[in-house]
DNA sequence: AGGTGGACCCGAACGC
DNA sequence: TGCGTTCGGGTCCACC
């Protein structure tokens, strides 16, 4: 499940291998991956453009190109990215599109699910296209515990559906929100404008500590996810909450609980984060 | 306008 | 064994 930590781990390892290269074969094998638009058309659009950076906001990869376009790609639920250095990659039904490189690498994206989306956008079209959808950086400046207790003011939408609204935060998914909530000590289903300004100030902090474990450890694999050289993410071994029903808090040993918020599963210790009164 | 729930996908896990 | 059913998760969209 790609969050900020494991997109980060993707354009990491992808980065390398895209920037200052020419494509000279793209093919975009699956319909859906740039939906309304025809893939070949998206594909021919992609072919002798130079790559001049990969970057990240919230959950989508830019890739940066030369012409001043930038290809737009969120991995959804499943979504990944690999490359060939020789040229040769291997077999796989899953591939949804392919890339080949002037330097002789083939750079491969693999979607089981095929939720995710490749968007090539127009100079202008980019930052009016983030704007609409992400807010502030959680690793970044603009991120402080009073413009998340702002944000909130009141809604009373519980803190997890909350924290889940990428127009708030950006890049934050269903694993680290549970994760950064634990941390801080506060109940999923509070009320996001209830809480006080010392719980956001925890919860910001929670957020940044969670995120940044999370890039340290290059992500976490659960099923599908993999980094670009096809090693795992390590973050899984350390879920204090995510995934752990009946087993025992990290902190206080009583059994981790389950319920689901806004359609989505939600773990947390009902001791360590209890109700308000 | 804020909030909620379904649709989109498909493999894994589960139930009979 | 083998079938059918359920589940989940990010985002968008329809609806209240």
């Amino acid at each position: 499940v790609p969050e900020l930590p494991e997109v980060e781990t993707v354009r990491r390892g992808i980065a390398p291998v895209l920037e200052g290269a020419t494509i000279e074969r793209a093919e975009i094998a699956d319909v859906r991956l740039t939906r309304p638009f025809d893939p070949a058309i998206v594909a021919d659009a992609l072919v002798g453009e130079q790559i001049a950076a990969v970057d990240r906001r919230g959950k989508y990869l830019l890739v940066r190109l030369g012409s001043g376009r930038t290809l737009v790609i969120h991995l959804r639920m499943t979504g990944s990215l690999s490359h060939a250095p020789t040229g040769e990659l291997p077999d796989d039904a899953y591939r949804r599109a392919t890339l080949g490189l002037d330097t002789g690498t083939e750079v491969a994206y693999r979607d089981v699910r095929r939720f995710g989306t490749w968007e090539l956008l127009e100079p202008d079209d980019l930052d009016p296209y983030l704007g609409a959808r992400l807010g502030s950086e959680p690793l970044g400046t603009a991120f402080t515990g009073r413009s998340l207790a702002r944000a909130a003011a009141g809604r009373r939408a519980p803190v997890k559906s909350f924290l889940l609204d990428q127009r708030r935060i950006a890049g934050l998914g269903n694993i680290y929100a549970d994760e950064a909530l634990w941390r801080a000590r506060v109940n999923p289903r509070r009320p996001a404008g209830e809480l006080t300004a010392n719980e956001y100030a925890r919860l910001h902090r929670a957020i940044r500590a969670a995120l940044r474990r999370g890039v340290e450890l290059r992500g976490s694999t659960l099923s599908t996810y993999v980094t670009p050289d096809g090693s795992p993410g390590g973050m899984q071994d350390e879920f204090h909450v995510y995934g752990r029903l009946g087993e025992p808090c990290d902190r206080c040993g009583r059994p981790i609980e389950r319920i689901v918020l806004g359609g989505r599963g939600t773990w947390f210790c009902p001791h360590c984060q209890p109700e308000p009164a």
